[in-house]
DNA sequence: AGTATATCTTCACGTCTGTGCAGGTTTCTC
DNA sequence: GAGAAACCTGCACAGACGTGAAGATATACT
């Protein structure tokens, strides 16, 4: 890598393919802090688990802590952390009732991510 | 926790809240396959670089490495090794032209996930 | 009060990930 | 061919992450 004798940093000198259109991009990209937060959003849907636990929350509406080890075919250690992550993002809410704990979606922007997704799978024949 | 003396597993004994229902989601549930391959989807969104970088290919439909680090602000390098990853990952296609190599975005899905998510910003008052 | 069930938390461990640095490759220009 | 520019790769390292074990808490039931 090229280090810039001008900036001082690693970045092509100051020859821009398209010095306006690189300066039209940057003004309408999303800020730091909203790309921070957007992929704070999808790290949520970046694991196996948590991805399992989210639909079936999607399809059954409610489950209690219980019920979704059992849906998703885990322990309830995993189920236990995966919602304390998912509800700290405010991506669930949960409700006690007696002994158990039920969880449900609350959040649109995560339910519709899934949603689409969903459909996504469906029309996807087998190439990926 | 406590573990079933029964299955011998950390799982809830036998009591379900609700064992039909509990069956009936499991059925239409996500494959652990489909799981797997939506989060790693996702989780090439879940890093703030990444999604910046992806943000200015859907803006800017093509850009040089030069211009995506002047744009998202960053280095070349970081800029690479993400490329590597979006690469290999089949999100981006990339293209030489002289000393340049050009990306563009290059799946449907993450395109549409990266659109929908832009309106949800635009909608997002301040709530988080 | 005592026990069992459901859920949560703490801790420790191995692995993955993002990052910077240094060097390598390809291409263009002189 | 020499040098510069754009891009890529390998390495090392700190930090984050997913996981399991063990114990703690909360609620229900007798």
């Amino acid at each position: 890598m090229q280090v810039s004798p001008v900036t001082g940093i690693d970045r092509c000198v100051e020859t821009r393919i398209d010095e306006g259109r690189v300066e039209s991009v940057a003004a309408s990209l999303v800020s730091l802090d909203e790309a921070v937060d957007l992929a704070e959003m999808f790290r949520l849907l970046g694991d196996p688990t948590r991805v399992r636990i989210l639909y079936a929350l999607l399809e059954a509406g409610e489950l209690c802590v219980c019920d979704i080890a059992a849906v998703v075919d885990t322990n309830e250690t995993k189920v236990s952390q995966a919602m304390r992550l998912l509800r700290s993002a405010g991506a669930v809410r949960n409700r006690r009732d007696g002994r158990n704990v039920f969880y449900r979606l609350d959040d649109a922007h995560v339910r519709m991510l899934l949603d689409l997704s969903r459909e996504h799978l469906a029309h996807t024949v087998g190439d990926d």
